[in-house]
DNA sequence: TTTGACTCCGAAAGCGTTTTCGTTGAAAAT
DNA sequence: ATTTTCAACGAAAACGCTTTCGGAGTCAAA
């Protein structure tokens, strides 16, 4: 039971191992009737093929490493538990794995990444918190390491990647606004090294294109990912002469910073000044009024993802042919609301 | 450059590939010398060894596994992150790889240990969310599947674990609050299927019976370990007539929830009445008032559940003497202050 | 009848290590 | 001078699977 091999189904079944082995891998030289009766065997036997022999001889680590974002030693993204389930569960399917690779800076992943391109121990990469313009895409396709990017760069037509149509979900949240009855809307936006900043302000910008409300560059301030960088950017808007009566901000955490900025000034978010946040956090709906937001699917992002780069690795498919746009939905909750004076 | 092997070192150096390896493994019947000689080239050729090949032969895995926690859905762990960096950089070091593993349910979980105990793919695996009385403890061990828990149980004492040392968490929050003058103090705790509840119960009774307060039974809740459960909570608590001025809770997000309750009647969080939450989650620092908590060192406690687990599949330590507590620090943010009114 | 095509399977050579066991030569002991 | 000891290394068999190649057998086409 606990020592089967290849050996022990072929003895049993009078076979040679190598016809065993081609069965189990369903080659179309063996008879189905003989893939029937090896399959039955192995059930019976309960034989589970070690896969340190299957993959030094096959040459394929049958394996995925998923590189753990490190930027701005924000390491507590909420999301990793379900993305990563995500990502495993696809794989367990089919009999792969899911190792977790860490990097401390820049420099130490692109290290990473050269001593795996000669070790091969990893079938391919899956990498995150893409930037607007990312080195690490031309790196990693000249090791000719196959990969898959959550996001997206300004370099990546030709790699494979995934991410969130960030224009059209603050294109979304910024006509969500607009049907409210605003008219007056800023954005609070992330620093701009990274893709999705850019891809959300032009979805901001679009919008208001779109309904014919004039841009001011004023409404426009940059903050970083935090809190805190919330906090000053609302601070700022809230200078203005002219005030928003509705804020979009790049992410939850952002939004929460700007929410503190407004009660610093008495004011109460969702009341005088309506905003939005972006990625859905559950602890939006803990605070008090309960952020309004946008969500993704995250478990299905990550079984993607997986996917995706498993049919890189098999050679199916062109990384170009590898591209995935998903859709983020509005989750009203609290502190999206009509303007109190409409103009 | 990319494809040196064993053989390619031996050439080089006209000895046998059994040398090399035997000098790269560190075997005392190899000389200094030829030890010096083969590591200089082993770095001049950039080799690295093939795993799967030194895994096939070796027997050994040389590969780590982390169960994703899954209870209660709540999969949005945000330590995960850096837990998982804290194992993977001390795997790193040694040249073992951590594999991660979802169960969606209890009996799945089972059903993989059950394979991973054939199958051997895995040298040890750790295990997380541990319960008051956690069947995994005997079903690894009768499997032989080396593991450390992340979290105690009531029969873990022949097992290997590392865990928070909870009750003098609560003991000290407790004390803290008496330091502060309070002396009517509350606590909310989860459900008794957790360890660290029952635990974190007793530090806070400790910690009264230590400083003569009378035990008042109304003044102990049970909450579910989410934000609805600590609103539900709390509200219990101020429905008594002689309420409490300050309130310890199991966790940050049950803490929320009852600042939640609080605010719903009128009250503000650390004025009337104090509380503070566990797990020192930096969300509680984004709210208004900022929420007082108890931290712990994340990201060494997984590079010391990595090194433990590495020890047992060494056969260095049995698994009893592998057993480690760390201490919680208490972060006092803006909910902890002295009662309004002294008794 | 011969040739060819086709189906199904076995033999055997890998894949790159580890590890046991035996051997060699030199130094130490007798 | 002979034996014993010991350090240092090589030979070779594993580890359990994959994959190429060729061969046997069957059947239809020539």
């Amino acid at each position: 039971m606990s020592n089967s091999s290849l050996k022990s189904i072929a003895k049993k079944l009078s076979l040679s191992e190598s016809t065993v082995s081609r069965a189990l891998n369903d080659y179309k030289d063996i008879s189905q009737s003989t893939k029937k009766l090896v399959n039955e065997t192995v059930v019976e036997l309960g034989y589970q093929p070690n896969i340190f022999a299957r993959r030094l001889a096959s040459g394929n680590p049958e394996c995925l490493g998923f590189v753990i974002p490190w930027r701005d030693g924000q390491l507590n993204d909420p999301f990793l538990g379900e993305l990563m389930t995500g990502m495993s569960t696809a794989l367990t399917k089919i009999g792969w794995d899911l190792t977790v690779l860490v990097a401390k800076s820049f420099e130490n992943e692109v290290e990473l990444f050269k001593k795996l391109s000669v070790s091969k121990n990893l079938s391919g990469l899956i990498i995150s918190r893409t930037l607007r313009n990312d080195e690490r895409f031309k790196i990693l396709t000249d090791l000719k390491i196959p990969f898959v990017a959550h996001g997206r760069s300004i370099n990546c037509s030709n790699s494979s990647w995934l991410d969130v149509d960030n224009e059209s979900a603050f294109f979304d949240m910024t006509k969500h606004f607009v049907s409210l009855g605003h008219r007056k809307i800023a954005h609070i936006c992330g620093p701009n090294v990274y893709n999705f900043s850019i891809q959300r302000i032009e979805g901001w910008k679009k919008a208001l294109l779109e309904t014919g409300i004039q841009i001011k560059s004023e409404f426009l301030q940059v903050a970083d990912l935090s809190f805190d960088g919330g906090k000053i950017a609302m601070d700022k808007l809230l200078k203005l002469k002219d005030l928003p009566t509705a804020v979009s901000c790049v992410s939850d955490t952002v939004a929460m910073g700007a929410m503190q900025s407004m009660r610093n000034h008495n004011l109460s978010p969702g009341k005088e000044i309506s905003l939005m946040g972006y990625d859905g956090l559950e602890l939006g709906a803990w605070i008090d009024p309960p952020l309004s937001t946008m969500t993704q699917p995250i478990q299905t992002v990550g079984k993607n993802l997986a996917e995706m780069l498993v049919n890189l690795v098999d050679g199916k498919k062109k990384p170009s042919e590898l591209q995935k746009l998903v859709c983020a939905n509005i989750l009203r909750r609290g502190t999206d609301n009509p303007p109190m004076t409409t103009y």
